[in-house]
DNA sequence: CAGTGGTCTAGACCACGAC
DNA sequence: TCGTGGTCTAGACCACTGT
């Protein structure tokens, strides 16, 4: 077999191996054509979308479906491509899109790989300085009440609805910088708890992919400048009414609805945020 | 002529054909092989650098060198890799970047063309509404000053040289909105006033374009909150002491320095702010 | 050295938009 | 109609990484 192989490879070009390598090699089942012809594939097409999209579309549903873990590898670009029945360019372009978003990564001679999942809140950052500085993530409180008319409006419930408040307390440096609060719907995540939210190291994306087999993305924030409360002040060493930031984001699944909002807090008298 | 033309057209691929109209149309003076050899270019170039990375250089210079005007078509793709010596999808590729920063707009059927410069800063939205409002920009003042601290370090000068500052007012729906003051090194920009300023729309970006031909980006935004002093209580109609968001950032040349430091500040009372 | 991502080409065809 | 961007393929080769 391997003598047979190398033969084969010396009469064959690298991309041809490849691709031969790959038939012989996974079952015949597994390769599903996505065009119904070879020579002319984006027209003939019931979803009349680019054949690239449409790779992107069954990488997204193997993730959500949970076929490969967080750090896990993708099958390589040449597999991919003989299964969907396209080129590797095209599976490649398909990808490009999810590398971008940060949901895949690639490396060169390794492979692709689906990617941690954080919570990826913005940075604090010395003023002038653009190094970002380590921060930590401590766990305040997780509790179950009603959708107030913001959190409500921004999942689509309706008001008085059943939410769980996530409340969690960023450090940077040790010192406290800001106060991340979480709603998300309660009977989507059944179960949730301290501690399983403190095994994921506070990091709630962490729970919703390991727990709940969700992958999710924020929409782009929105800024306010606001005053800090009784308990702000407290948690953040600050007065009353100092000035404080404030971040909000809708994330939700990389095809579905809006599933988390949340907002954070932060003093921004040592520090600047950057996202 | 056009007989012979539709003569070849039948036989030729449409790929084919459109590289023979090029070749036949543009003078070959024009046509800079960018590849020492045709079959195998990325290795022996000198910069080191992958092809598309390449053009994209030579379509910031061109750029930059005033050679094509805000709104103005470039060459084809087809024309472009036909002078460059690459073929069609490196130049996609190339200017693939520049399309994603905003540089560079296309239009299907039509072309490429360079995008119309504005200073772009985030949007005011209703809380929960993602529609953008519309905003207009008034000058407020255009005057010599010496650099401050942060000024300076942000733009990479001394203490004490020489700043231009521009203070700008941001309605929105009419009412004041936030003020911006940018400040930019006034050796740079010499001769710069409020006429011309106010020629440009009070859009900065469009002067140092158009008087000065400097196509600028920004970096990414610090955000602070910080309270609102008495000179912008009373431009935007609060409180002094109130609070304010504050947006700073750097923007620079395509390829060159830092030129322009420049704050928002911006009451958040009414409506949110997003990038 | 084998396997993976990364780049590049030539050629084909489609979709859009102005004339 | 015709020129433009947009998609796709097969094939070639390079660069990197772990064994």
């Amino acid at each position: 077999m391997l003598h047979c192989d190398l033969v084969s490879y010396i009469r064959l070009d690298w991309t041809v191996w490849r691709r031969w390598r790959i038939k012989r090699t996974i079952p015949p089942s597994q390769i599903v054509a996505m065009s119904a012809s070879s020579s002319r594939p984006a027209a003939e097409l019931p979803g009349r979308q680019p054949l690239y999209a449409q790779v992107r579309e069954r990488i997204v549903q193997g993730i959500e479906q949970g076929e490969w873990d967080a750090g896990e590898a993708l099958p390589s670009e040449f597999e991919l491509a003989d299964r969907f029945g396209v080129s590797q360019g095209t599976v490649r372009k398909g990808l490009d899109s999810l590398v971008g978003e940060g949901v895949l990564l690639r490396r060169q001679g390794l492979g692709t790989f689906i990617a941690q999942v954080d919570d990826d809140w913005g940075k604090a950052e010395l003023p002038g300085v653009e190094r970002a500085l380590d921060t930590s993530l401590e766990l305040l409180a997780c509790a179950r009440g009603n959708a107030g008319e913001e959190a409500a409006a921004a999942l689509g419930l309706r008001r008085g609805m059943a939410l769980l408040t996530v409340k969690r307390l960023v450090r940077v440096g040790g010192e406290p910088f800001a106060v991340i609060e979480s709603y998300v719907a309660a009977d989507r995540f059944d179960g949730l708890d301290a501690r399983r939210i403190k095994q994921a190291n506070c990091n709630l994306r962490t729970v919703w992919w390991r727990e709940f087999g969700l992958r999710v993305v924020s929409s782009s924030p929105q800024f306010r400048a606001g005053v800090a409360g009784r308990e702000e002040a407290r948690l953040l060493g600050v007065d009353v009414d100092s000035p404080l930031l404030e971040v909000a984001r809708i994330a939700g699944g990389l095809t579905s609805a809006p599933v988390e909002w949340s907002v954070l807090r932060c003093r921004t008298d040592r520090y600047v945020y950057r996202v």
